[in-house]
DNA sequence: CTGAGGTGTTCCACTGAATGGAACGTTCTA
DNA sequence: TAGAACGTTCCATTCAGTGGAACACCTCAG
């Protein structure tokens, strides 16, 4: 499907304006965006309107509206791109899946999956939603929350998926607390019955992003590997993906 | 001017994007934004060549790219708008300008001035750049720097407005390292002859966004008043103006 | 003083870019 | 099995976006 040029136009201004540190004149915008003077301050006045720029003294600066847009962004895209690799190093070396995950509203959100070889896996996640409390990625994310939104969220009756789903308040707050302590997860049969999985968390600026899942059937995994062995391989992992990801979010990457 | 349709439409769906928690789908968005399916999609995809959006198994989400806009965005107009009755009670309290500026590039950039009453003033810096080794605003920003920072600004030689600006990298560093334990700075004649003037910073999520400066006529300003108290003042607003910040960047405000 | 080159801005005829209804296949829900 | 929702493609229509021309303003250099 062919771009939208006015759009394509809108954020070449934006991104002229964030290139440069300083503000900028229309005319320094019309330079860089590489577009008549016209258009250019047709664009910057809507964006003006939306409160995306900000125009002090004649000058444009970006503007705060933009900033409150990001005030909820998941990373997820560049996670995804930063965790790909390690997650393809991880499928590799034990045989089962693996998925990183993100927070997304009251779930959590599988978005993407390294396969590992082998007819027999678990089915594939990505883009599929599943409750924080009944998940090894979402119970890492779990033990981020503060007592009031654990509470919140306890609130309702929670879904038991399987018998040895945890369901209670008291049961997950102690769960969670031994998870920030431990900075893994294993689960054993509490999404479904035959699946037991292992996360750890990725964590940026000092916030918890997303978490990495390995998972498969019960009879062979964890299989005689020692758990915390694999638990500790997999937050060094995780840490790696951490300090990657710090760098990547600042490269520009080149869309088309 | 008339708004760019298209542009608004782009943010509308970037805002119905940023507004739910959870990933949406083309509908929701669509339903949102209050645009007809087809058109929706075409923006997304729009969208989502730039990177602006992600598309995770159909669902929508914020992508990277915004994110990465916001990363040299300093909060100007926020910052303005919370500061300005703020700057208004001190110019009426002490009956001299108050201006607030943020860091742009390689100067100073004040923002806003609140003008005090009276025939003799200080000219109006609003919209103008100063260079920071010559103004209170400007060496309360250059107290956060870090010595690299600091060595590469002190590179080239500086500029001295009067006869009594700090010029030498030596005495910038000392003068800074006090300013961070203080919490302000007095500069006395130092951007022009006959001006003095206090800045003490605004703090956001630990970074310092923007300083406040009173400054006035070096015949009357400060006159008999303690500096030191002055400065306890001004230091008190601006941490009340901080926390006001703090909640006022996640407010949405309507524009139109 | 004058002219050349830089700003930012308004105006408007042109046109092609953006539009959205119609129609499609698919996938859930009842 | 019918119904409703979904995402997607196609295309005629037209109005939104375009950008050149012309303007007023400012700051330099000659």
């Amino acid at each position: 499907m062919r771009a939208i040029q006015t759009i394509d136009r809108a954020f070449a201004v934006l991104g002229a304006l964030a290139g440069q540190p300083a503000s900028s004149t229309l005319s320094d915008v019309a330079r860089a965006a590489d577009l008549p003077k016209t258009t250019t301050l047709r664009i910057l006045s809507s964006l003006e309107d939306l409160g995306m720029v900000e125009r002090i003294e004649g000058r444009y600066l970006l503007g705060h509206a933009i900033t409150a847009l990001t005030r909820n962004a998941s990373s997820a895209s560049s996670l995804r791109a930063v965790a790909r690799p390690y997650l393809a190093e991880l499928s590799e070396k034990y045989g089962e899946n693996v998925s990183v995950g993100i927070s997304d509203g009251d779930d959590l959100l599988y978005i993407d999956t390294s396969h590992a070889p082998g007819a027999v896996q678990v089915g594939d996640w990505t883009g599929r939603s599943v409750p924080f409390h009944a998940d090894a990625a979402g119970l890492v994310m779990m033990s981020t929350w503060t007592e009031d939104h654990l509470a919140n969220y306890t609130e309702a009756p929670l879904f038991p998926s399987t018998a040895n789903t945890s369901t209670s308040h008291d049961d997950l707050a102690t769960r969670t607390s031994k998870i920030r302590i431990d900075g893994f997860a294993w689960t054993f049969g509490e999404f479904s019955e035959d699946v037991n999985g292992v996360a750890a968390p990725v964590v940026s600026n000092g916030d918890t992003i997303g978490a990495v899942n390995i998972y498969g059937p019960a009879y062979r995994w964890p299989g005689d590997i020692d758990i915390v062995e694999i638990a500790s391989d997999l937050t060094d992992v995780c840490f790696r993906i951490s300090k990657r990801f710090a760098g990547a979010s600042l490269t520009k990457d080149s869309p088309e």
